[in-house]
DNA sequence: GCACACTGGGAAACCGCTTTCCGGGAGGTC
DNA sequence: GACCTCCCGGAAAGCGGTTTCCCAGTGTGC
């Protein structure tokens, strides 16, 4: 393990100009010393101790990102939005994966806050659980206490940066294109009544929907996952036009009802929520609710490194976008 | 900032006795002490800083993975079976995106050497390229000399452990079915020459109908992405089979054949590689060659935290998995 | 020719924790 | 009761950097 000194030593110098020459500092060094450091520095093949330089200068280059689940696309495209913004900033990125487990979300705070990381990102819903969301508020009030910087992509629930996508007026903006095409009898798969995002998508839908006066929906709760869409798809019932909070569970439905012989949007019109791009060659083209995914991962991560006094919150329109799987009743 | 210190003098202990109750140590202490100095942490919302522990102990608890691309299921896929393992060993991940960048693979790997990082994965095909392969090999053998575990799915090009994925065998296997089925005119959607999965990819399913005696398939060189397979589907000429190295690449020509009215299976087969899940449900069902991503994920974390001696080659088979994207002949 | 910034080099303190080493007291043995 | 362990607490020496502070040398302006 090659070391400064190790460095310092070989090019005749002190450790004090060593680390000038080679990690960056305000003070100038002599040209030849300079190039006696940088020849020793490159013929030891020596690399900085980040541990090291973290301790000593009281702040790291890292910052981390807590996802629900990676594997899907959806945490996906905003991970790698906010780890584009990240590489832009010279940063590194530690990302954790709660795989839906709100527990393991405040342990990676704290874990995040040890590790002393630059930000702290939290991506995905917050869960209806105001004894957990208190608890996690608090792991990321004592990380912020201590100087760090958060930001979250989801509800407004934690009192720091937020990037809030419009769950709820993007679900009422499709409701009522969909009651545009005539559909009158809606089903909703739900998800998990816990998370907050399935629960603002499918409010939204719901209350476009008894706005124009249209019979309440029939919401069908479930997993927020491929199966869970599949399974919820079985009991819709007679609805001609079914709302999945997500577009992977949408993508389920779509399989329930090929297996079952139902044609879309023949027999039944669906729609889901997101536009994940992998999904958009799907047959028949899924009409669904878009968000900039990748804009929003990286705003993110914008919001929590500019230093702001106040939490902001910033609020994300989605666009609703009408393709195949959807057909106008008349 | 409460440091260690603080707890201690709160308790009224030796900084000595305060790292022993709060850090995991070999040594007992007792047990008033022990409650006092807990007590003083949880009071104080004493977090260890890392950096310093790290320093301290000459060893860190985070593992780096680096992929080509997260948005791509799968790395996605490959990175979370890392993710789940490194999880169950009670260690950090530190993700880096190369955006399929070669250089950025070699720039990831002198960082996570800064970081003195427990393990690397490198994840993802090697490029048939010498120079930058070997520039790669150095920074990674400076990274072990230095007492880093390393470790790569791919090609066995690195002189690491390796999990190996059958390439070219699966292909060549594919092939085989294939042409079991009656088809005698191919052509291959290729992706890059230069990425050795795709390359190996191919050559296995050129040999295998070289070796069954079929006359050689047309092979269409491009991206390795969706819009990749989109493309070189437009060049498929009267090939009654279509074989795209990966399911991404399938999807988009798919895509193609849907636009211009070349129903699959009916007027052309196709067939993709991987079996990625989230493209399960594409219609027609995708044939491919199974890999179980996850699994090679954590075993190339396994293989390396395992310190053997020589760099261990694992070879992971992939499975043909027929579905209706294909279709026999006569 | 002299006081005066300025510049660039080095010694050493410090970042927060781990761990070795030392020492005092309790308990066991003969 | 003397002697020896064993157990546990604390002082202090690192771990590998950064940065403050001091100092010698070199131009400058008058």
């Amino acid at each position: 393990m090659v070391t400064l000194e190790d460095v310092a030593k070989q090019a005749g110098v002190s450790l004090a100009t060593a680390s000038r020459v080679l990690n960056g500092s305000t003070r100038q060094v002599g040209a030849d010393l300079r190039a006696r450091v940088e020849r020793a520095a490159y013929e030891l093949g020596y690399r900085a101790n980040i541990a090291a330089q973290t301790l000593a200068r009281g702040a790291s280059n890292v910052i981390g990102i807590v996802v629900h689940d990676l594997t899907d696309p959806y945490f996906a495209a905003l991970a790698d939005g906010a780890m584009r913004a990240a590489a832009g900033e010279g940063l590194l990125v530690m990302v954790g994966t709660t795989h839906r487990d709100p527990e393991q979300e405040i342990a990676y705070v704290a874990t995040l806050n040890a590790q002393r990381v630059r930000a702290v990102l939290l991506v995905g819903s917050r869960v209806a659980d105001p004894e957990v969301t208190e608890r996690l508020r608090g792991e990321l009030d004592r990380y912020r206490a201590s100087g760090g910087r958060a930001a979250c992509v989801g509800q407004d629930l934690l009192g720091v940066d937020t990037v809030a996508p419009a769950n709820h007026e993007g679900a009422a903006a499709l409701a009522r294109s969909l009651a545009g095409l005539g559909h009158t009898r809606f089903a909703v798969l739900a998800g998990p009544p816990r998370l907050m995002t399935a629960r603002d998508r499918c409010a939204g839908f719901v209350s476009a929907l008894a706005e124009l006066g249209l019979p309440e929906p029939r919401v069908i709760e479930g997993r927020f996952d491929r199966d869970g869409g599949y399974q919820a798809a079985q009991e819709t019932g007679d609805a001609t036009c079914v709302f999945a909070v997500n577009d992977v569970m949408a993508v389920g439905a779509l399989a329930a009802y090929r297996e079952r012989g139902i044609r879309v949007p023949d027999d039944v019109s669906v729609a889901g929520f997101d536009d994940i791009a992998t999904l958009r060659d799907q047959v028949p083209a899924l009409t669904t609710v878009r968000l900039p995914l990748q804009d929003m991962g990286a705003r993110a991560l914008e919001l929590a490194l500019t230093a702001g006094e106040e939490p902001m919150v910033e609020q994300v329109a989605g666009e609703v976008v009408l393709r195949e799987s959807v057909r106008a009743l008349r």
